[in-house]
DNA sequence: TGATTTTAAGCATAAATTAAGCTTTCTCTC
DNA sequence: GAGAGAAAGCTTAATTTATGCTTAAAATCA
């Protein structure tokens, strides 16, 4: 599951961030309402958290534009503002659901699972070909073999996964699964390449993500063109 | 498409470079602002990427000297400056958007797209005749037979494509593909032409490359004048 | 402490470039 | 219009360079 957190006090996006990581969510933070909106535009997300109050383009405004642009995905707003008029106007931009600053973290996480319930349904387990990889459990099957990753090779994994059929550059990789926005000579990403690849082969999964040479790599579902 | 980087701090622009070289754009870097507006002026970018604090010439000033030669080319400003003041400056001066740093690679990319996005005509992939190329997963298909390019072979040929029915100069191809910008008795494209025209024939693609003597090479959409 | 992550170095191989010889095309002369 | 010579392009092999893979060791985390 691919959230993105709008929000621009950099506190608590990065509480948002941390803590629904360790959910096994995957997420991205935008600070300010016009990258957001740029980012929901061109990424496909499961779900959209956004503040109400933000720089550059306000939530409500990100909302009304998401939905003008055809997207369905849902969106729950944070909202300091408490009052019926608010809400409702919210809501009436296209919005889900809201909750109400301060919050619970508890009380964030049902309302956001009730908005992917469905979804949940449907995409319990990411594949591509024999391998299965079900986020909720963190757990990976090759078949019938269980593979046991660490969190890092998991989120490497998880990420070529969820982009199968997609060219995953060295920088895309470096900066959604290590976080990091500035170094370009490190050879992390070769070391768990190559863990991976290990791992996969031994459990009968060899071959399934493939090197783009001065690029990045790829997991091909099999048989597609 | 072609991108020009004006930036003083190797680090950042190597890292700049790097990364949206791999998402196929041809860029070029000049490390002050005297170079990079001659640059700009000189040569025909799809988009500038312009520090705001760069030596010899403020961003600012370069901005407006490009806008002043009557040039509607877009231009992204990257600033450490976050005040409203000298964003509201900034594209005054003729930018049309701004990034704070420190950004995040990915956010820039979207920033980016959105300025190309009026020029991406159809982007998701190109053709002519028979041969099809997928930029987004560096695919090659001749009808239904994958062709495997390396990305020196690759870059040429969606240059070619991309200018389909147009004759493609030595020395343009030679700039756009190779980043040379001065003249040089290389035989390279001669070389990668033969690579290319081996891998196409294999395909069954074959002839899709004609010669025009003393010029360049032309890709033809078959059945156009 | 043991597991995980990161760094660093050497190695192997793929890709890029150069250089040389060969072929084709064009031009000029007779 | 035939032939010589020049120029442009083609092809191949050799060389150089860059990239990715692997391993081991160091650092970090829990």
């Amino acid at each position: 599951m691919r959230l993105l957190i709008i929000e621009d006090e950099p506190g608590i996006a990065g509480f948002l961030k941390d803590g629904l990581e360790e959910e096994y969510f995957a997420v991205d933070v935008a600070y300010d309402g016009k990258s957001g909106l740029d980012m929901a535009l061109i990424n496909e997300y499961d779900l959209l958290i956004v503040d109400w109050m933000i720089p550059a383009l306000s939530g409500i405004e990100v909302c009304r534009q998401v939905r003008k642009a055809g997207s369905t995905v849902p969106i729950l707003f944070l909202t300091a503002k408490d009052t019926l008029e608010d809400i409702v106007f919210g809501l009436d931009a296209g919005a889900n659901d809201y909750i109400k600053k301060p919050f619970e973290f508890e009380e964030l996480l049902a309302r956001i699972r009730v908005q992917l319930r469905n979804k949940n349904k449907t995409e319990d387990s990411l594949s591509a070909g024999s391998l299965t990889i079900n986020p909720v459990t963190h757990q990976v099957f090759c078949a019938s073999n269980e593979i046991t990753l660490t969190p890092k090779e998991f989120a490497l994994l998880e990420y070529l996964v969820r982009n199968k059929d997609r060219v995953c550059t060295r920088s895309r990789i470096i900066e959604h699964v290590w976080d990091i926005h500035f170094d370009s000579d490190t050879s992390v990403i070769d070391v768990y390449i190559t863990f991976l690849r290990r791992k996969l082969e031994a459990a009968g999964c060899g071959n399934i993500i493939q090197t783009i040479r001065g690029v990045g790599y790829i997991v091909r579902e099999p048989g597609m063109s």
